[in-house]
RNA sequence: GCGCGGGUGGUGAAAUGGUAGACACACUAGCCUUAGGAGCUAGCGCCGCAAGGUAUAAGGGUUCAAGUCCCUUCUCGCGCACCA
């Protein structure tokens, strides 16, 4: 440029420049993804997107829009053509509590933080193409969510599925696994998670175990994050053992990675869930088991696997048979066994397992040392460290052999008998993804009743209000108090309340059975007992019953406690009880000692619902709260103004019916592919300060029947916000297609994605389930590759300036708004990339960041030391090796060919803060020698454009060139001259016994013998009568001398 | 307990096995300025006036040469955790 274009000594004017440009990119379109054409090279180019959260731009989140933004706008100045888009990830718990909370629509909250989320991002000056942006909230993105789960679903991926599942009793849903954390609280909302029992979809994601741990063997990814989806998809190979029991039938089948020890079994354990615990059982053994068990029960997960000091178990009394020395084995139930790996059974080798030898040991339990040493060795260690010295004692036939043999042979004998097989196990879970809540995406299912399966409805109910006490049938009473206490007839009431709910109810589904029973007003245990089961059975005679509901009122919740707790409903007739509605609970406290067993109780019913006025003066409602806790429930459904009897609402009961059984005795069918999307209701409810989860919205949930005939019901869940956030980078491809999720052109031309950057917490949700998606779309033969991202990096957290994690609790956040402000966007996105290695995380310096802002300044000015030289060409001359110039011209020649390669290699391999460092280095350099030339100025510019867009840009802007672009975006990368960077001397340092004690310099290529007789006299002063014993020189750097 | 990363000045940090502390921040001294939370110059691991010595968590090893490779220990962070 000419002197007259610099305005000398101007200072740069942040504010201006930036929001100048920001509006020029835009209306210039000087961001827009170019079409690819076929031979062109291309970078899909990645960050994960954000969720739009009210508090705006986070300094956290410039980060990896910066490293994206570098990388983009590189290999674009590289002739690269780029994609570089930018969404939303905006389903989720946060929008719809703040929405309950302030009484806003989630779905205004959320375009208004989309709004402001985006005019950040712009000023931070990210090359992103807007108009590519994808909102996971917007029905047109749904629909492809839900394209994908009825996918998954035709593939037989996604089913349903009662279950223990993880509950967070605070955001009242339920959690994936990988949302749980390892102290059993919920990764979100900090709630202790609860295990509860519900109907819940899952994705099949443990058919894909195998195919997710070998690719990632190929993966550009860092070996932690590999390291880390290996251990949780947790593959064991081993073998399945059986064990036959004393008597014919029933087996049990063990999973067991060392097989090789199984002469030392000397029992087995079972985990308290285990199928076969209560026929194992002995009588004299009962007592202790069913106290055991209902203990385990009571213990969270938390404390199940947190009190692993003190192993316990339970003998059952009962014996297996050892399948090689036909052995008698005790079988014990211990809860330190896990129904939900393997078969929920092992066998107990305490001679070689730390586990085993412990419990051996607490309950003086034989110990069958099978190791060479005949003493205690823990297998899993001594076959890492020592395998082959690891041979076999005390194993018949297999002594002496040595590990790898014994598994052989011992595995082949066990297949031979028919009773073992090679297995292989995964630690990884399917993925549960249903949530019970609003702000989701709606599953894309409805359920019609079907004709065949019909529920049950018995009422169980109260006593009546005369009688004696003292009549001799006294001990058979069901209580003691009832006789005294009671002045109403329920006995009569009950057919009434019957008749109302089989009015309500469709009869299509549900028969209700109200009968009397008999003497309620003197009610004998024994009596009602014989009077339901003959009850059930004859009903049972005529019909099949998906499920059996039994309400109980009164007494009638106290027979059915008593009931459940001594007999073996489930066994008896075969079928689970699946809910038992207690209205007005029981009769007394005293009645909550009547049994302990509430263990019991839960093990044998489904689903668990209590109502209970807060108002009945009979049945206090501290009652109805201690039942709900002795039953483990977190809620229960309360009334006021009721008394004793008035408290059954029929319209209340019947939709609780409707809606918990309707699933579970109903057909399900996905929508038709033409009415996708299903739309999420708008919630009108908003004033209220309250949403319903969509599955409480019957409006929504029954409005089915208008496409899919009468009866037919939504799914009430949505789903995990991850099921949206796992394939959203297809639909950066192609965001407006409303044919198909992107089409297969444009996924052939950009995918897979070969940048991506992301917080390390995703490494095992987001990013095992995007691999997941892919894989299936592999499958289904959508898309020809099996991996997303090709290469994939993590950005280290941004920490406060006290070194503590930023949060609005410990005052130590940083605005980025503010730094935009005071320093400018250029200076916050080179401090970020200057605090450190991009992968660790680093505390903010509100110091250091000034070192930045005046490299910034010290740039600005470069354009006054900026000179015209008259052979515009020079420096190509100079990369030619014809050197002219003045010598200042040629050193700065020097340093930017080095900068060049410099800066090049460190994008690529994720360096930024070394490459900050470079540009210093070399500002340095310019105001050392005095200047530079326009041309070399100008390749400066250009290395320095992908770091600080705004400031580059705005010089070119005010550069005279020929042909000059637009935008110094669109400019070209220099490329190097490798011969530049080859000096004609060479300077050499001299090291003597190790240390360094001089240096020269020598012309290149000069022989061997003269470099080290140069080096002797640059270090004569320690060569004093000393003899040369050894002689190295490294060609270009060093000669290594040792004297005696 | 298992797996994966780290540990270098007052601070953030550099360093294909080859002059440890580049580059910056802070600090100190000086200059300039009406002033400065501006700019410029110089210094800045530790010991020492200096020559020099000595330093990359600790100890050992390999090597002409180790922050870097190997072994042991300590320590911090992350992940998994009674996974049979």
């Amino acid at each position: 440029m000419t002197s007259s274009a610099i305005q000398k000594n101007s200072k740069y004017n942040h504010r201006e420049t930036e929001a100048k440009w920001v509006k020029q990119w835009e209306s210039n379109q000087t961001y827009k993804t170019p079409e690819l054409k076929t031979g062109d090279k291309k970078k899909y180019i990645l960050e994960a997107f954000p969720y739009p959260s009210g508090d705006g731009l986070h300094v956290g989140h410039a980060l990896p829009s910066t490293a994206g933004d570098i990388t983009s706008r590189y290999y674009r100045l590289k002739g690269y053509k780029t994609l570089h888009p930018m969404g939303f990830d905006a389903f989720g718990l946060p929008t719809e509590n703040f929405a309950i909370k302030k009484g806003i629509p989630p779905q205004q909250t959320t375009l208004e933080s989309i709004k402001n989320f985006k005019v950040q991002l712009k000023k931070l000056g990210v090359d992103y193409d807007w108009t590519r942006q994808i909102n996971t909230t917007d029905p047109n993105y749904y629909k492809w969510t839900q394209w994908l789960f009825q996918l998954l679903y035709k593939r037989g991926l996604a089913y349903k599925k009662e279950a223990l599942v993880n509950w967070d009793p605070i955001d009242k849903t339920v959690l994936a696994n990988e949302q749980v954390t390892k102290d059993g609280t919920a990764e979100r909302s900090g709630a202790i998670v609860e295990q509860k029992l519900m109907s819940q979809w899952f994705f099949k994601i443990t058919d894909y175990a195998e195919r997710l741990l070998t690719d990632l063997d190929g993966l550009d990814w860092p070996e932690s994050t590999k390291q880390m989806q290996r251990n949780w998809i947790g593959k064991s190979d081993g073998a399945e053992v059986e064990f036959q029991l004393g008597y014919e039938g029933d087996t049990i089948r063990v999973f067991t990675t060392a097989h090789d020890t199984i002469y030392g079994v000397t029992f087995l354990v079972i985990s308290p869930e285990h199928t076969l615990v209560a026929q194992l059982t002995t009588e004299d053994n009962k007592t202790a088991m069913v106290d055991y068990i209902a203990k385990a029960k009571q213990k969270s997960q938390l404390e199940r696997t947190d009190l692993n000091k003190d192993k316990s178990g339970v003998f059952t009394g009962s014996y297996a048979i050892h399948p090689l020395t036909g052995g008698q084995i005790p079988i014990w139930v211990a809860d330190y066994v896990l129904t939900s790996y393997g078969t929920g059974a092992v066998m107990a080798v305490p001679g070689e397992d730390e586990r085993d030898y412990e419990f051996a040991n607490k309950y003086d339990l034989p110990v069958i040392y099978t190791n060479h040493t005949n003493s205690f060795v823990s297998y899993s260690k001594e076959i890492k460290t020592n395998k082959d010295k690891y041979t076999l004692i005390n194993s018949g036939e297999f002594d002496g052999l040595t590990y790898t043999v014994a598994r052989e042979k011992i595995l082949d004998k066990l297949i031979e008998h028919n009773q073992g097989k090679a297995v292989t196990n995964y630690r990884l879970r399917d993925w549960s993804i249903g949530r019970q809540r609003y702000w989701g995406c709606p599953i894309p299912v409805y359920y019609k009743p079907s004709n065949q399966s019909k529920v049950l409805v018995i009422m169980v109910h109260g006593g009546d209000s005369t009688g004696s006490s003292e009549d001799g049938r006294q001990d058979d009473k069901i209580t003691d108090r009832i006789v005294e206490k009671n002045q109403y007839s329920t006995s009569k009431g009950c057919p009434v309340w019957g008749e109302n709910l089989d009015k309500v109810l469709d009869k299509e589904i549900f028969d209700v059975v109200a009968p009397v029973f008999p003497n309620a007003e003197n009610a004998l245990y024994s009596e009602w007992k014989r009077f339901f089961e003959q009850i059930i059975e004859s009903q049972l005679k005529n019909n099949q019953y998906q499920d059996i509901v039994v309400i109980g009122h009164s007494l009638g919740t106290v027979f059915l406690q008593m009931y459940l707790s001594s007999e073996d409903f489930n066994e008896r007739f075969g079928q689970k009880l699946s809910i038992i509605q207690l209205v007005g609970c029981c009769e007394s406290e005293g009645d909550f000692e009547v049994t302990d067993n509430w263990a019991k109780i839960k093990s044998q019913v489904g689903l668990i619902k209590i109502h209970h006025s807060q108002d009945d003066s009979v049945c206090p409602f501290k009652w109805g709260q201690l039942y709900a806790s002795k039953l483990g429930l977190a809620s229960f459904d309360t009334y006021s103004n009721k008394g004793h009897f008035e408290q059954v609402n029929f319209e209340e009961l019947a939709n609780q019916l409707r809606s918990n059984f309707v699933g579970a005795k109903t057909v399900e069918s996905l929508i038709p592919e033409q009415d996708l999307p299903l739309v999420l209701p708008n919630d009108a409810n908003m004033t209220s300060g309250k949403i319903k989860p969509l599955g409480e919205n019957l409006d929504f949930v029954n409005s089915a029947n208008k496409l899919y005939g009468d009866g037919a019901q939504y799914e009430g869940d949505t789903m995990d916000s991850f099921v949206c956030s796992s394939w959203y980078f297809f639909r950066y491809l192609d965001p407006s297609n409303v044919a198909k999720f992107a089409s297969s052109e444009t996924i052939k031309q950009w995918m897979a994605v070969d940048q991506y950057v992301i917080g390390a917490e995703h490494s095992t949700l987001h990013l095992l389930y995007a691999r997941f998606f892919t894989k299936v779309l592999f499958d289904e033969g959508l898309i020809d590759f099996v991996e997303p991202f090709v290469q994939m990096r993590h950005q280290g957290l941004i920490l406060g300036p006290d070194g503590q994690k930023m949060s609005k609790s410990k005052g130590n956040t940083i605005n980025p708004l503010e730094v935009f402000e005071q320093y400018g966007a250029d200076t916050l996105r080179m401090y970020e990339m200057f605090m450190g290695p991009f992968d660790q995380p680093k505390p903010w310096n509100t110091d250091s960041i000034k070192g930045v802002r005046r490299l910034i300044e010290r740039i600005w000015a470069m354009q006054d030391r900026c000179y015209y030289s008259s052979a515009v060409d020079s420096a190509r001359l100079s990369q030619l090796g014809i050197i002219h110039g003045p010598k200042s011209e040629r050193t700065i020649e020097k340093e930017l060919q080095k900068l060049t390669k410099k800066i090049g290699e460190d994008i690529e391999s994720y360096s930024f803060n070394t490459c900050i460092s470079e540009f210093m280095k070399f500002v340095n350099k310019v105001e050392e020698v005095g200047g530079l030339t326009n041309y070399q100025f100008l390749r400066f510019l250009i290395l320095l454009h992908p770091f600080a867009p705004f400031v580059t840009e705005e010089i070119y802007s005010q550069f005279e060139l020929p042909n000059k672009k637009p935008s110094i975006s669109m400019e070209q990368w220099p490329e190097f001259e490798a011969q530049m960077l080859v000096d004609t001397t060479i300077k050499y340092m001299v090291q003597v016994n190790g240390k360094v004690r001089g240096e020269f310099e020598i012309e290149t290529n000069m022989p061997e013998a003269a470099v080290i007789a140069v080096a002797k006299e640059s270090v004569s002063k320690w060569l004093e009568d000393k003899e040369i014993k050894f002689c190295k020189v490294v060609t270009g750097k060093l000669v290594s001398l040792v004297v005696s």
